[in-house]
Parts: structure tokens; sequence; C-alpha cells
DNA sequence: TATGAATGAGTTTTCATTCAT
DNA sequence: AATGAATGAAAACTCATTCAT
């Protein structure tokens, strides 16, 4: 994102080319799927050689692993800076949902790489990365453990559960958009990430007090 | 659905064969995963003749196939049923979350196999039976819209996007099972229809009016 | 050779269908080399499909071990065999150089890709089958053991040795007959056993009691 | 041939460079094969950068065919030099026997190389250097000739066939050595020529003028 | 119905070689 | 002389599907 810290020309170049592998995969992955494209799909895209790609990467799979794992750090990172703020509970989960709708908004191409082909693939990615994946949920189970502790949340669901109804409500949404089962204008990011505050932290129904809209 | 014995010949005798190479199916894929074995692998696992799974199914995929839709409108059936009661929403869901996971109770193989190689393979056979699959959502979509009409369900959330929410929670609490990430002791499926309805419907925060656990 | 021993017409079939494969193989390894020649030109060869290469065999490798072993267990069977008969170790040796010459004479096809691909192919397939080309060695240095204790060998070269210069003769020649550095119309089939045993037994030096030619 | 030390600058260390890179291919070579080892490995072990390889060779295959190039005029050289000497033909193949032995000793690694990767890749290298490797066996022959006219040899063996016996004993023995078949302890380098040209010259079989050991 | 031999399309990966700097 | 990034050709193997019996 910020420049890179290698001195020479010849070594930014390198690097670049490297970079453009990866964003070419992306919409590649995000077109056709990892197991519908050829390995020359993602050199063509690049505009680079076919073996260019296994100059820089092992395999095929090894272009999906880094560009998951450059991603999903970067959401544990959060996730981990997020528990640490002295806010409630309510609004952590509003902040990493918030952080996750974001970044769709931002690179949806990349986000439904890294949901179809990873996070749902459960069979193939999804369970190569699966302590990567876990590290989420568990982010997530500690901030509803503690939420539980401090009397903020309530104690009638495990913090695990909780984190995976967090999570999965947040997945679904976005594979809803993905293929189109949920209008985006109709839920936009701004929205989603307080729909889904709302849905997991105060639930669907209405409260005594609080009437129905 | 009534069980056939494999004990006449002619047609009930190729049902049975049928039947059989189905049910080898279910626990090939369950443990191989769809890509990951061959159609001999179900052959022998039936202790059927190779030739024979082509016999009854068109290819590899429709078998799979069949053993989604076969499943799948059960649910479909099942959530019309539901959704015609006269009992408060939040019944409604929980009865649909609680069939769920019963379903899963009564046959974790056949369920893995639909959720983890059909629901949640975006890029395969989700896409395929996509419609099918929205049916679904559609369905619980309408519970919720009515709830809402009805002044049980808060408008702040579009039905469509309480629906995602509500079956993306289903849908990962059933693939932690699945994986182990979630210990099945701890969330034993009466549990879990119970949890998934206080979650979606009541919220992880605690009300003045309901003290924390 | 004899009549195979499976019942109906479709087993005799499949299995004439291997032997025409091993009989392709034998072909194409000698016109191309091992390294030289692709499935497809066996496959091509024995006038068969490509996929038939691989249902009868695991992979290009396993098709030329297969007419290694064939071969070789037939020379390791018959110098077991001359072992036990009771004649001079002179004529042993001379008999097993007149079997290895008369398999050349045979089919020299075979014979020249067992030689080039396999016990002369020190890296590849030699290594994998060193064990049993081993056992050859050993074969004969139990005749030239014996023969030693009996008196009739001199124990100033150690059996091993022995074999090993007997051996590598025979190779040697073949080697030359297959490349066409000796002369087959100059050495002929039957001149060679003799000459073999000639120079591994009697050397090549003019005894006293036997003048110069 | 003169040593030449990594000094200078210029022409002198070019060529240590040049030096530097066929001494790496031995070791390379001797451990994983022509075939198993890739340009990169060759660079790495002579650590010199990947295209300096190419700087000095025109190919991968270029390196092997000057290192045998090198060693294998050395021996033509030294088959020539030995003919030419006046001393009995026996004396002359265990002197020849000897060197060859004796380079094994000097630098097993090269000898292995050579033997390995050349002389016995009859569909390869050794196809490719047939006419140099076939000097040598012409080089012994004509011993094997001059002396069956002088007497000193029986004439019952062709001089080529003499040839072939000899050159291929002594290939056997050090193939042996290279793959542990023979014991290194039991047949060192000072036996095996003395041994080579007792069975060659002399015979296996006891004479009866010579009593077995 | 039942069998399993036969077919052949399709793709990742390797690595020698080139070339711009 | 020296570097190492860039190129792209080449082939084994898998396995779903077909079909003769």
């Amino acid at each position: 994102m910020a420049a890179r810290r290698n001195g020479g020309t010849g070594a930014r170049g390198a690097e670049a080319k490297r970079r453009q592998i990866l964003d070419a995969a992306v919409r590649v992955f995000a077109r056709q799927g990892f197991h519908g494209c050829r390995v020359s799909d993602i050199a063509d895209e690049a505009d680079v050689a076919y073996g260019l790609v296994y100059h820089y990467f092992d395999s095929k799979e090894a272009v999906l692993d880094t560009l998951f794992l450059e991603r999903w750090d970067v959401l544990l990172v959060h996730i981990a800076e997020v528990d640490e703020r002295d806010i409630p509970a309510r609004d952590k989960l509003e902040e990493i949902a918030g952080f996750i709708f974001e970044s769709y908004r931002h690179d949806p191409e990349l986000m439904q790489v890294i949901i179809v082909e990873v996070t749902r693939a459960a069979t193939t990615f999804g369970r190569r990365h699966f302590d990567k994946i876990r590290e989420a949920y568990d982010g997530i189970a500690a901030i509803a453990e503690r939420a539980q502790r401090d009397g903020e949340f309530d104690a009638g669901v495990t913090p695990q559960f909780a984190a995976m109804a967090f999570y999965g409500a947040i997945e679904q949404v976005l594979t809803g958009w993905i293929f189109g089962v949920l209008p985006r204008s109709d839920a936009d990011c701004d929205d989603a990430k307080r729909m889904v505050a709302d849905v997991i932290c105060d639930g669907l129904a209405v409260r005594e007090s609080r009437p129905a809209g």
C-alpha cells in the first residue's frame, strides 16, 4: 500500500510485476473462479509470460493463499485492535462488521475471491486456512465473552456460538451481495453494519420499551 | 421415503440399487469431498459395478444434485408449512432452525455434504442450485416480513437482510460442528435452536427488563 | 507364452491389449529411448487409446519396469538352474553368456531396452532395480566361488570381482552390438558365448601348452 | 593444467570462475545426476550468478561435455602413449586399467559423472560422444591385435571383442564401486588393476602349470 | 440390468535458455 | 564480466463418460 522498501530500480520493477500478477489473479479468480481458470489466464490478464507466475509463486494455489493471507491478516489485526478499545461490545462488533463491509466496498473482487474461494470453500482452501480463519472467530468470541463478564451481553448463548452467528450473518450478507440475492441499493454498506449489529445485539423482536417501527 | 429392503426382484430391486448408490455417495462425498472422489469410489462403496452408477444417474454431478434436491425440498416444504401455522414468528424461526439442526443430528453426513458441497460451494453447485436455495431465503424473509407487518418484529432491518442473518447464523453453526470449531457437547442441537432464536430474535445485548444471566 | 488361464472372451481380450501395449512399448523405447518418447507414442504404436496405457499400468515407468522384470526374472531363474547342474564352472558361465546372447538374438529390441534403459541407466531405472540386478551378479559370483573351492578356478580374484568382469564383458559386447561398434557378422551369438568364456576363463594370453593361433 | 589460483583480475580471474563452475558441476552431477539437477543448482554450488553459467557455456549439456572431454582426452593420450612402450601387452593392459582405477581414486566424483552420465548413458551423452569413446576401444583393440600378431595373445578372440571384454570389465568394476556393490576395501585400486589383468589375460581357470590358490 | 474395458480431453508445473541492465 | 528477471515449450497423468457384451 505504501512505498515498497527495496532500493534499486530492478527490485522495484520486479516487485511491481509480482503485484501485477496478484492483481490480475483477483480479477481472474473473481470472474472465472479458482478452478475455472488456468494459470495462463492469470498470466494473460497480468500481461506477463506464463513462467513468471511460477517465478514468483510456487503454484496456482500459492497465488490464492497470498491474496487471502494478505487481506485476512489485516482483518485479524483490526479485530485485535478493536478489542482493545474502551467502547461497548456492541460498538466493537459494529466496528468489525463495518470494517468487513467496507473492505467489500473498497475491493469487491478481492473480497469475493476470499469469501467464495477460501472461507466458504470448506473442502479446499477453507480447510487449509482453517486456523487463520478460526483466529477471527476466536477474536470475536473473546469480545463476546468479555461483554458477558461485564454484564453487557446476556450469558444465555456461549461466546463461541455468538461468534459463529455474528460472523455467519456477515458472510451470508456478503454472499448475498456477491450473487445478487440481496440488492446492493437496498442494503448499502453503512446500513449493513448497523443492521448486523441490530440483529445480533438487539434481536429482531420488538422490545416492550422500543415500539415497532 | 418408506424404507425399502433389497428383497424382491425387478423394479423394487432396481430401486434398491439406486438407493444403495445414493447412500454410498453420501458417505464418500462426506469422507473425500465431491472433487476428491472418483465415480469408482462411489461404486466401490455401494458395492456395485462402475457402469451401474451411469445406468441410474447421468453424471457424477447428477448424484449430488439428487441428494441435495431430495433433502432441500423437504426443507422447503417444512418452511412453507411452518409459515402457515398460527404461532409467533419467533417460534416459527426456532422451529425452522430446529428442523435444520435436527436434520444434522439425524444424518450428519448428508447434511455435511449438502452444506459443504452445495450451499457453501458458491462457484459450483451453489450456483447451479441458486434458485432452490433462494426459495428458502425467501420463505424465511416472508416470515420476517409478516412479523414486521404484525408488529412482532422491528422494521429497522429489511426482511431479506433478516433472512440472510438468520440462515447465515445457522449455516455457520453447522459448519462449526462439521469441522469441529464448535464443540458438539457444548452446543447440542436442542440448545442450538434456542440459541439461534435467542440471538436473532432477542439479540445478545442484555435488556433492561431481562437481567444478564 | 502359453494359453492364459482366464476364462471368458472379455478377459482374454483384455489381457491381449495389455500385451499389445507392452510389445509396442518395446519398439518405441528401442526406437526413441524411454525419455525420448511420450506415452502417446506407445499408445499410438499399440493402436490403443491413450488412457488404456494408464488402465493397465500406473505410469510410463511402470511399463518399463514390467518389461524389465518379466525378462530379468527369466534370467535369474536360468542362472539358478544352471548353477545346479553338475558341469564345470566354465560350462556354466558359457551357458549363462549363451542364454543372454540368445535372448538378444531372439528379441534384440527388448534386450536393447533392458540394457540401455535399465541395467546401464545407473541414475534412473538401474538404481530402482538395483537389488534385482544384483541378484544376477550374486548368482554368478556363487558359481565362481564354488569353482574356487573345487579347485577349478584360481583364487587370486574374488568371486565378486570375477562376476563383475564376466557380466561387464557380456554387457559391453551387447552394447557394442546395439550401437554397431562390434560387427554382428564378425561376432555372431554362438561365437560370442565361446569368446566370453575363452576370455574370462582362459584369458587372452597364450599358454605354454597352447600355441598362439 | 597448471594450477590457477583465483588471484588476479581479467582473464585469469575469468578462467578461475569457469573452473569454479566446472568443479561445482562435478559435485552437483555426482550428487543429483545430470537430469536431477537444475542449472541454478550448479550456479549455487559454484557461488556464481545463474547467468554466468551461460556466459561460459552454451548449455547445461556443454558443461558435461567439457568435463567428459577434458578427462577422456587424457585417457586417450595415455592409451596411445602406453601402446608405444616396448613392454608386453599384458603389462600395457594392466597399465591402462591402473590408470583408470587411479583416476577414480584421485577424483571419484568426476569419474562417477563420466561413467554414469556419459559412457553408460547410451541414449544421451553416450551417443553423442560415441566416436570419442570408441577411440578408446580402438586403442585397446590395437594393443590386442598387435599382441596377437606377436604371438603373445591367442587369436581365438577378435581384438575388438577382447577390447570390449577388457573395457567392460573395468567399467563394471567402477560401477560396482560407485554403487557400493563391490566393497572398496575388498578390491582396492591396486588389487583391481592386477585382477583385471589376471582375469582378462590369464583367465579364471586354473592352468595345469599353475596350481589353484 | 449389469459389467468394466476403453476412450481422450484438459492443465499444472518444470526448467533450460535468453536478454536487458 | 556479471546479474537474475523474464520467457514459453513440452508432457505425464487423471478421471468422467461411453459402449460393447
